[in-house]
DNA sequence: CACTTCGGAACTTAAAAATT
DNA sequence: ATTTTTAAGTTCCGAAGTGT
């Protein structure tokens, strides 16, 4: 202890030979992956050496243990209402650790009363909590848990060299198998808890869709644990009692073996909106992932960064061949399907993740699942046409628009998938066009992970939420040389008439690199 | 001999516990 | 309220391995 004070006191007094060079106070990607010597300058004396100079950006931070399964990643607050989204902790973990009740959600605005309900709620006996804002648990007070509150506190001791670092970092495949071991002990029992719930068989349950008045509505949450409905702590129309606990799990469950397990949805045929979305529980219970064995998954991506970009030998890729109105009118005579979509989001992130990244984007998804099923469960066949015309139709207006502004601008649907590609960003990003729409591309692969995962939750948080349309953020874009983009970024989602998420347009621009550049 | 990899010591940070 | 302890994370030294 009295070591360390010594060895950063003398650091500029002293010229003495003994004297330990100063640390670097954050450690390049490069650097840190080879247990180097960096400095403070990006990029590092060391990457310029090596010639690594264009992709010398800060090496990753694990956040905080206490941080990573804080389920208040986010917080907005709205109007003094108070949106949470993000991952939820471990449900296991969670049970001990959280004695406090949920967050609830507020919905901007008094909607029509709707519930899904994911059946019993007390799978593994812990009873609904109620919720409160009088808990004076640490993990309930805003300024503690939030994101930017971390941020502010590091920029306030030391400045990070990197404005986006907190938020964002670049994950290279073959770090991941590093990072996963990187502190094996506290890590492992995160990681066997997490394979748990999630490889392992789901007690069945049923679930069932509460409809008011037939009328599905924007609601970002619609879960409603009956016993809060009445509690003088609810709020009066919509409590959410949603992530937390056993509907988390089951909910969890079910999307996940849903998505991981069942075939196709897709041929259930038309009045299905579940299979539209692929994201449904018809028979979930049923071809329960054989994982129950080894709860602990290996991510074979990840861990040998390997399977490196293994790209979809896409069967059909419907081209939107019209380019006019009256074409897309004429054309379109089938639902898009979205499954295969959500099929492959699933699969991409099980491949090339890490156990708490796939975590991550599992609760983001389960998170809409719920109102996504509500809106889409009463629309017929039809009405799904009518939306993929819609889409089409918009992407042609907005490719006039696109053309026009000089922001890099992509647009891809509630899949990820990208339908369209402004100059600016493939001049940003180096893929060409027909890579990123020659094939179905999704927006998620051409970022890094970790913008991947924070992209999902910001999705999940912002796509039933009517009250705001667009999302900044930052994130962190790929090259097809591998090389990093950090970004700054906006989404806005488009709605279909039905408030279900139809399009995303998404802006960005790089970030930090160019000042990096003109340092040098 | 130069270069790379990586175990682990040294250091940093921040929460929790102890002390005033 | 302040200080100390504890726990968990980060950096990078230097030993060992690999290539030429």
């Amino acid at each position: 202890m009295s070591e360390s004070t010594q060895t950063s006191s003398s650091e500029h007094n002293d010229t003495g030979t003994s004297m330990r060079r100063k640390k670097a106070t954050r450690a390049c990607f490069h650097c840190q992956k080879a247990h180097l010597t960096c400095d403070d300058s990006r990029p590092c004396q060391r990457c310029i050496k090596r010639d690594l100079a264009a992709s010398c950006t800060d090496g990753i931070r694990k956040k905080a243990k206490y941080l990573q399964d804080s389920h208040y990643d986010v917080y907005e607050i709205i109007d003094n209402k108070f949106y949470y989204n993000n991952s939820t902790p471990n449900p296991i973990e969670q049970q001990t650790k959280y004695q406090s009740p949920p967050t609830p959600i507020l919905t901007h605005s008094p909607t029509p009363l709707q519930q899904i309900h994911p059946g019993p709620f007390s799978t593994y006996n812990e009873t609904p909590v109620l919720p409160s804002f009088t808990n004076n648990n640490r993990q309930l007070m805003l300024p503690k848990t939030v994101d930017e509150s971390v941020y502010l506190k590091s920029f306030g001791r030391s400045i990070p060299t990197s404005p986006i670092s907190p938020l964002s970092s670049h994950f290279a495949d073959d770090y991941n198998y590093q990072q996963l071991f990187y502190s094996r002990q506290h890590r492992s029992h995160y990681i066997n808890n997490l394979g748990q719930s999630l490889f392992i068989a789901p007690p069945q349950t049923n679930q069932t869709v509460f409809m008011h008045n037939g009328f599905p509505s924007a609601t970002p949450n619609n879960i409603v644990d009956p016993s809060t409905l009445f509690a003088p702590e609810s709020y009066p129309l919509a409590t959410v009692n949603y992530g937390f606990g056993s509907e988390a799990v089951n909910l969890e469950y079910s999307i996940l073996s849903n998505m991981l397990s069942s075939a196709s949805t897709e041929s259930l045929g038309p009045h299905n909106g579940f299979a539209e979305i692929g994201m449904v529980d018809q028979n979930w219970q049923q071809p329960q992932l054989q994982r129950t064995t080894s709860p602990v998954m290996t991510t074979p991506g990840g861990l040998n960064g390997g399977s490196t970009s293994q790209k979809r030998e896409n069967s059909g890729k419907k081209k939107m061949s019209s380019n006019t109105p009256e074409n897309v009118y004429a054309n379109v005579k089938t639902p898009f399907s979205y499954t295969e979509g959500f099929h492959y989001l699933v699969n991409w992130v099980k491949e090339r993740m890490e156990k708490d990244h796939i975590e991550r984007i599992v609760r983001a998804l389960a998170t809409f699942r719920p109102s996504f099923i509500a809106l889409i469960m009463n629309l017929t066949e039809e009405d799904l046409i009518f939306m993929e015309k819609c889409f089409q139709r918009t992407i042609l207006e907005f490719e006039k628009l696109i053309s026009f502004s000089g922001t890099p601008t992509v647009v891809w649907r509630r899949t990820g998938e990208i339908a369209l590609v402004g100059k600016e960003f493939l001049l940003l990003t180096q893929w060409t066009k027909d890579q990123l729409l020659g094939k179905t591309t999704y927006i998620y692969e051409v970022m890094d992970n970790q913008s991947a995962v924070e992209y999902w939750e910001k999705f999940a948080a912002h796509a039933f939420d009517t009250s705001r349309q667009s999302v900044m953020t930052t994130c962190i874009l790929m090259r097809p040389s591998g090389m990093p983009v950090p970004c700054a970024f906006c989404f806005t989602i488009k709605r279909d008439i039905f408030d279900i998420p139809l399009a995303i347009v998404g802006n960005l621009t790089m970030k930090e690199l160019d000042a990096q550049y003109r340092m040098l």
